[in-house]
DNA sequence: ATTCATGCAAAGTGTTTGCAGTATC
DNA sequence: GATACTGCAAACACTTTGCATGAAT
């Protein structure tokens, strides 16, 4: 929490109440909250509080560098015509996804069983920046997402 | 696609000229196409084709196991003020995805890089069945989903 | 003939934006 | 007092649903 309000104070950014009410919330959260979760945790502290507040406070945190994006907004489902086991490389830039074969990773034996969930298979998920926006940023000053 | 047909005829599910005609453009796909995609693709091909029509043939063909399903409809983005990942347990009975955190997966360093690709983290989907649909299984007849 | 898929349009989520007013520095 | 944040409501993107019609077996 201190260290998040120095953040703030040093881009000079205003703590306001909704913030820090916020702030003091999702710092404690292990559990990854929505912003729908966090809303519903924190409107009771803060009459009024608007949902949009809580999107635009949680990007600000994260281009902070005080909180990690699970999943991208507007990104929607895709499917795959291949069935057998492989692996994606996601781009956080711009949302391609590609392909990934791996040898070892195949070798892998998931567990059986991960409380009570009977595993079949497993597959895995990079994400990063694909070679075009790794380019991209190379050139225009660092700036997340 | 003739092994799709056959799928879906085993099913005793019609294969409509809708279907026919995403399955001869889905199943060449390997860009992982959005439902948004797929439509614009085939629509010309198709007149007056549906999105609803694209979204519920992209669903069967994932209930068939024709297909791979990345990401799940109606997730939301996600926040973590630790930089901590986390895993997603999939159940291929009833789609209920749970989070799945695990110490020995978060001791994992992924590479750097795969093939241009600057890899920043990663998270495991395991595929199964949870504990309900385990239940439901043993019980009756076997029924695939 | 039966069964299931389709199109349409409306509704449902999750998220973003413009704007006028307001709090923070 | 300047700047940036807030609430509101409307807009937006993606997805699902109900219902009457129509097509595949």
């Amino acid at each position: 929490m201190a260290g998040a309000a120095a953040a703030l104070r040093e881009r000079g950014l205003p703590l306001t109440v909704q913030r820090r009410r916020l702030l003091e919330r999702f710092l404690l959260c292990t559990d990854h909250p929505a912003a729908e979760t966090l809303y519903a945790d924190v409107a009771p502290l803060v009459p009024g509080l608007s949902r949009a507040t809580v999107y635009r406070t949680l990007e600000t945190l994260v281009e902070l560098g005080l909180a990690v994006r699970i999943g991208h907004p507007g990104w929607e489902v895709r499917y795959d015509p291949r069935i057998e086991r492989h692996h994606h490389l996601v781009c956080d830039g711009c949302g391609a996804v590609s392909d990934h074969e791996s040898a070892a990773l195949d070798a892998l034996r998931p567990p059986r069983r991960i409380a009570g969930f009977a595993v079949r298979d497993f597959s895995v998920q990079f994400r990063g920046l694909c070679v075009c926006c790794t380019r991209l940023r190379s050139k225009r000053a660092p700036h997340t997402r």
